[in-house]
DNA sequence: TCAATAGTGTCTTTGAGACACTATCCG
DNA sequence: CGGATAGTGTCTCAAAGACACTATTGA
């Protein structure tokens, strides 16, 4: 802005502006969407993210942690702008923009529940959307996953989904999820990720300095696994996980 | 949004939307960025990035493109949205969010002209920008310097800065500028960049085969030095630059 | 003792980074 | 030939990646 004549701009048509929260967690390893089913036109009885309109005093990133909080009753979660959507068309019934953020969760903690605008709130594996999302929600959804996977490869934002504590296989199996594409299975049982060596990726997680060993083990079927936590402290550090590995055939 | 009560939203009191676009370019290898002198309230005589209102039915890219048009007479550029600032207090009139946008140029081409909305229009360089700017331009300015330090790493963005022509030693020079804190003057005189050293630099870009030899040279004192363009066929390519190097004393 | 899962060590290859001299042109 | 700028080759070291077996537990 730089005008004078925006001083009467007040006279002109205004969009609105809506926030919508692309909340993602993990469960069983494998990433999910948080969706609503809407109750009311337009679009109705389609899935939706959350969302709704800026108070006209309220900061974006306020307007983001209120929706956070109605849908999921979380305060304390990444979160963070994903990109502003502002198609003329995107909304059947006047001009919206809606800057979207994208929030992680650990789902473990908390089930959402239905409310008075949602007739069904759920969490969906993103690779199991169903078909097709309110207004340009889908491209919205893609975006945020889009954005979370090129930063796991330099932040640590990985830990930000994991349970408090996790073990090494659980790690390694969420890494490959979120990256992987489908397992190699050499004589048909489950294998390890196609490209990321099971021991590469140990050493270089447990070299990284960011793995607080508890001392406890999560017990199970076979040999006991060490329970590890995240150290907060090198989050700012230089961790960067870096996702390559094939050189030969 | 999700709401059938966003129906009825028209009664809302509305923030303004406005697209402010933060216009970079490489002058004599420096970064330089395009600033108008206000000639109106609020900040009056102060300087700030060109921006304006999104129209009812344009899209924010397209808006970014207008002002861009608008303030200096290009088309063909990088375009990229950066941010949404949507600080209540932001601008004194009233609620205005501000998608930011970030527009790479080469200067050589164009000279900006003033317009009735602006006293003066001028290139900065990012490290001697005028105190304060308008709004909170500067952090704008800053997040856009930011974004384009980051994606050089990792991107072959320079080259959208770059002349069509070019050679080693301006490219080279262009990356000591755009991430090199200062040279090192063994004797006094300019020497390399710290840190980056010129053999390696020149390897590494001659080995990413990201550059077409024109044949011809640029004259001057001294050797003549070799003309190349950049390939754009590569722009998908995997070239990454990455900034690190320093590892003895 | 076997099924199931956890955990580990070494060699090879690649790419980054340190390092300083030769080449070409013009006046 | 001297000043000015362009351009190049090799060694070292760290980190990535390929590769397969041993350890621990409970049924």
């Amino acid at each position: 802005m730089s005008e004078a004549e925006q001083y009467d701009a007040t006279i002109y048509e205004r969009p609105s502006v809506t926030v919508d929260v692309v909340i993602l967690t993990l469960i069983n390893e494998a990433l999910h969407v948080l969706l609503l089913q809407r109750r009311h036109w337009p679009y109705a009885g389609q899935w939706a993210i959350p969302g709704g309109f800026v108070g006209i005093d309220e900061s974006l990133e306020d307007a983001a942690q209120r929706e956070l909080q109605e849908e999921t009753g979380i305060q304390a979660v990444y979160l963070e702008q994903l990109y502003t959507f502002g198609s003329p068309q995107r909304d059947p019934r006047t001009r919206v923009i809606s800057v979207a953020y994208f929030a992680l969760v650990r789902a473990d903690r908390h089930q959402p529940s239905t409310s008075d605008e949602a007739t069904a709130v759920r969490w969906f594996p993103i690779d199991q959307l169903p078909e097709p999302l309110a207004f340009d929600h889908r491209v919205i959804v893609q975006a945020a996953v889009n954005r979370l996977r090129s930063k796991l490869e330099y932040t640590t934002l990985a830990f930000q989904l994991l349970p408090e504590e996790f073990t090494l296989a659980e790690l390694y199996e969420t890494y490959g999820q979120l990256f992987g594409d489908r397992r190699r299975g050499d004589d048909g049982a489950a294998g390890e990720w196609a490209g990321l060596d099971k021991r590469n990726f140990y050493r270089k997680i447990t070299d990284a300095g960011i793995l607080h060993d508890t001392g406890r083990f999560r017990e199970g079927r076979g040999r006991p696994a060490k329970l590890y936590t995240f150290r907060p402290e090198t989050q700012s550090g230089e961790f960067v996980f870096r996702w390559r590995e094939a050189r030969a055939g």
